[in-house]
DNA sequence: GGGGTCATGTAATAGGTTACATGATTCT
DNA sequence: AGAATCATGTAACCTATTACATGACCCC
């Protein structure tokens, strides 16, 4: 259901919670979100940014503070938060917590047709996948342990340790997955297999 | 890096797919899309299918093949896979299922900023996203069930399962999480309350 | 002092969603 | 026969991403 927001980016509410902070100028903006690390969880990129900002604008939940210039640099335009602004953000980030919404993520779509490849290919694609995914682990991880060395407290990693047991749940369904194709029970392989040795490289899709 | 295609919105793969079973026209392909229950994995609406069936054909993937017309029903073009779109099918798959793709899931974006609110709520929202969680959960495996009982093989199911895997893993997360939070180690809940309190329901944010 | 890259923003393009349109079929 | 729903597609709109622009600062 999820209540139709003025401003759905999620990148919206990274700016909201962030001006809570103090008034700001959208490119200030997008240099905090990128050193809080933000950005490796809501996506960003430049354009958005000012687009998100005069989004907020209109809706009035930021509004226009002053507009300096420094030197001969291009006018910058400091925005803060209203009040509604401030509700909306509390409102918007309550229902993100309280309401799973469905979602569309990539290897989700890709097992629902993963029948148009051979099961011996789809066995060594899964391997070198698991490799990816202990390569990202091993990263974030690396990024906590040096977050929590800077004495940050754990409440601003959550979000880090919680792609990391999504990335262990993900690896332990590769790796079951793999298992029950090299060691099947039932003959929906052997199908499958057939499928594809019949039509070479062509195979109708069996979903 | 992830190769920049022509075509990048995933219904297209699966148009790609069900074209290897036999030529189409969009309507079809959406009604028989929904029927095989690929829509709760790949985003799907009407809008949509028209114009990704407009970019296969102007990237070559799929070729108009005959403009039949059935009484006083519009048009109806169908159109048939190409060999670029049968290539395509297979290494598109093949990356998506080889590679992991960096993503931007909703609770992965608001507990980057769950800070803003204060660890009582935050308890209590958790609270009823068990119990969505768990919602979500029965009716998937429901589904499953159901989809056994017609006697379709595990392979088309498989996307189904790994949704309940996720969904297990996020739950026991969030299990984790509230117990860190009702009974915490060290003094960090305390700061991020003692933030709030001191201002009542405006609190800056602790990112 | 010329070449890069930082700071700052606007404009053009492409992508996707919603709304609109209309004949055909089915239901009551 | 009128209402509702199916079948089928187009068009308008909104959002997001890329590309473009330009003065300032810094490096060698």
């Amino acid at each position: 259901m999820a209540k139709k927001r003025k401003v759905g980016n999620l990148l919206a509410l990274a700016v909201l919670s962030h001006l809570t902070e103090r008034p700001m100028h959208p490119y200030e903006l997008g240099r905090t979100l990128q050193d809080r690390g933000d950005s490796r969880s809501i996506k960003f990129n430049h354009g958005s940014l000012y687009m998100v900002v005069q989004q907020l604008a209109k809706a009035g939940f930021i509004a226009e503070q002053e507009t300096s210039r420094d030197g001969q640099r291009p006018e910058r335009t400091v925005y803060a938060l209203t009040d509604a602004g401030r509700t909306e953000l509390r409102e918007w980030l309550r229902e993100l917590v309280e309401t799973p919404e469905h979602e569309y993520p990539q290897f989700v779509s890709a097992l629902s047709l993963i029948g148009a490849l051979p099961p011996g290919e789809v066995v060594e694609l899964l391997g070198r996948r698991l490799s990816h995914l202990a390569e990202q682990r091993a990263g974030i991880q690396a990024e906590i342990d040096k977050t929590l060395a800077q004495g940050v407290p754990e409440l601003f990693i959550v979000e880090e340790r919680f792609r990391v047991t999504l990335l262990d749940a993900e690896s332990s369904f590769v790796e079951r997955f793999v298992k029950s194709i090299t060691e099947p029970e039932g003959d929906w392989v052997k199908v499958w297999d057939a499928f594809h040795s019949r039509q070479p490289s062509s195979g109708e899709p069996l979903s």
